[in-house]
DNA sequence: GTCTATATTTGGATAGAC
DNA sequence: GTCTATCCAAATATAGAC
C-alpha cells in the first residue's frame, strides 16, 4: 500500500456514486491508476463491490470519469484564480507562479493527465481522449491570457499570439514535468526567465 | 493485451538474463510497467519463471535494471549523435531536432523515466532515483553543449550557461511531454523558436 | 440501490527435480 | 542455471438476496 498518509478519513457524505468518484480521484492521482484496485476504492469510499458496479460498468469507465472530474476541478480553479488578476501583464507573469504553488500543494505528483497517459498507452482510448481534451482547454486558457496581454500594449504588436501561447505552454508543461521528477520547483523559477524572453524581455 | 504489433519476434540470442532484460525494456516502455506482468515477459523472452527469479529477485529489481539500461542506451545514443556535429551553434539547434526525430521513432511514447515516475509514486524509491539520475545526466549533456556555444562567440558573453541550460532543458522536456499527449511533434517546432530566444535571437 | 458471496484470471513469488 | 508445478494474494467482474 503506497498511500498511507491520506487514508485516515473515509468519505461519508454524498451518494455512493459521488463517494466512489471522490475517493478514486484522490487515489488515482496520488497512487496511480493501475496501482489502485477496486477493493481499496470501495473500502475507502465505504460502499460495497456490488454497489460500485451498479454505478460504473468497468474500472475503465471510472477512469474516464476521473479524467473528467480532474479536468473540471482544475479548469475551474485555474479560471477562477486567473480572473482575480485584472492586469494582463501581471496575469501573464503570475500564471507561472500559480502553477508552481499548485504543484507544490499537490506534493509534486505532476499532471494527472500526463501520468494517466503514461499508464494507458492507447492514444485513441477514451481516457487518452479526455487527456487531450484537457490539454486543449489548458492551451486555450493560455492563449486567451496572451491575447489580452498582446492587445494591452503597442510594444507587443510584432508578436504572434498563437506562437507565444504554444511556447508558453511548452515551458509550463516542461516545468511541471521537471517538478515531478525532481520533487522541486527549480524549473518554475527558470521558466519565469523564459516566459519573459518570449515577449522580448531579458534579452 | 495492449502490445500486439511488436510481439512477433521472440528473442533468441544472448543469455537468459539478457533476453529477459531486452524484452522487459521493450514492454515496460511501450506497454507500461504495471501493465506488464512477469508471465508475459518470460513468454516473450522464452525462459521459465524459475529462471527469471534466479536472475531477478523481484519485479522491482527488474524495473531498476530497466531504468539503468534505458539510461545507458539513451545517453550513449545522444552523446554519439551530438559528437558528430562539430559546430557549437549547429549542435545547439540540432539537439532539439534530434529529440524530435527520436520521439517520432519511439511512437510518441514519451520519456521512459517520466512515464515510470507516473507509476512509481515513492520519490525515494530506487526506481525514482534512477529516473533522477538520468535527468541529471541529460541536464549535464545540455549544459556541456551550451558551455561550448557560449565560449564560441563574444556575443554570448552576457549569458549565463547554467540558466540557459536549465531553460533549454525545461523547453525540451515540455516538448517531449506535449508530444506524448498529442502524439504529434508540433511542440518541437515551437521549441525551436523558444531556444533561439534563449540566446537572444528572434526578439 | 445496496449488500454478501462467489467466480475467474492474473499478479508476483517459491520449492524442488534435473 | 533451467525447468515444472505450485502457492497465495489480489485483480476485475458477476449473481442473487434484501
Amino acid at each position: 500500500m503506497y498511500y498511507a498518509a491520506c487514508m485516515k478519513t473515509k468519505t461519508t457524505r454524498g451518494t455512493a456514486k459521488e463517494k466512489i468518484l471522490k475517493v478514486a480521484t484522490d487515489l488515482f492521482y496520488h497512487q496511480g491508476y493501475n496501482a489502485t484496485g477496486i477493493q481499496q476504492i470501495i473500502n475507502e469510499a465505504g460502499v460495497s463491490k456490488g454497489s460500485f458496479y451498479t454505478h460504473y460498468k468497468t474500472k475503465n469507465d471510472l477512469g474516464v470519469a476521473y479524467m473528467q472530474k480532474r479536468h473540471n476541478d482544475e479548469h475551474t480553479y485555474l479560471k477562477q484564480t486567473l480572473s482575480e488578476i485584472k492586469d494582463p501583464y501581471k496575469k501573464y507573469i503570475q500564471f507561472n507562479q500559480i502553477m508552481k504553488k499548485w504543484m507544490k500543494s499537490s506534493a509534486y505528483r505532476g499532471c494527472a493527465f500526463t501520468n494517466m497517459s503514461a499508464e494507458v498507452v492507447d492514444g485513441n482510448s477514451p481516457i487518452r481522449k479526455e487527456a487531450k481534451y484537457h490539454y486543449e482547454a489548458f492551451r486555450s486558457v493560455i492563449r486567451d491570457m496572451i491575447d489580452d496581454l498582446l492587445k494591452s500594449d503597442e510594444k507587443y504588436k510584432d508578436l504572434d499570439a498563437d506562437y507565444v501561447a504554444d511556447q508558453y505552454m511548452v515551458i509550463s508543461i516542461g516545468a511541471l514535468t521537471n517538478a515531478e521528477i525532481y520533487q522541486d520547483t527549480w524549473a518554475y523559477d527558470h521558466a519565469d526567465k523564459s516566459i519573459r524572453k518570449l515577449i522580448g524581455e531579458e534579452k
